[in-house]
DNA sequence: ATAACATATGAACATTTATTCATATTTTCA
DNA sequence: TGAAAATATGAATAAATGTTCATATGTTAT
């Protein structure tokens, strides 16, 4: 059957790919926590210390480390040291592609 | 301090759009699979039935139709009855965006 | 009606994940 | 140098998640 045939055709272009789909897959889990998410969004507006992300989620300093070490492992955010403190920020646009694209799923 | 201010400025718009937030890091957990992912990416090339995805995935009947359920919960799967099969198909176009989305992402 | 087929569902189990607590590390400043 | 401040890290715990197994539901064809 040709439904058959065209079936096996994914199935192969599915096998090849499998790598990069469960890259895509990871991508979308760091994104996939309300924390997280919020923190981004956050950095989108503004770099920002550990400290000032801890405040305003208003979860502890260590939740908030953990979380940005899962974000900096993505590849989402960076980090600079700024005396005492160390500043984070997007890592880059495409973050914000990313945000947005799903923002815009949300409100159709 | 200007600095200050301008955190709990963010600090009230995360906090305002909380609930929205919430639904954006839910909406990824969606896509944050690899077996979910390969589903999609698959229904991007050609509705499917239940069994066929288990075939070419090469795992359980059970696990897809679990799996199918997380998708459609989601919104980003629907499906109707074909004689005794049920097929599969993407929601909408949001899904495929979503995905290039993610791939973009990736391939820089 | 009943057998066969396709899909869905619930319970159980193993794995992953997010948070907290305690503590280590690094930098500043007195 | 030593105390204070900011951040990171590791272990422990609770909650969420994905898969399998067994079984239920619904459809077709005899």
């Amino acid at each position: 059957m040709d439904n058959k045939n065209s079936i096996s055709k994914i199935k192969e272009a599915i096998a090849r790919s499998n790598e990069v789909l469960d890259a895509l897959a990871d991508l979308y889990k760091v994104f996939a926590d309300a924390t997280r998410v919020k923190i981004l969004v956050a950095l989108t507006q503004s770099e920002m210390c550990v400290g000032d992300i801890s405040e305003f989620l208003e979860i502890t300093q260590s939740a908030v480390s953990h979380q940005l070490r899962v974000l900096k492992t993505g590849g989402l955010v960076k980090s600079r040291r700024d005396g005492k403190t160390i500043v984070y920020s997007l890592a880059d646009a495409h973050v914000r592609t990313m945000i947005d694209c799903g923002m815009q799923h949300l409100t159709e």
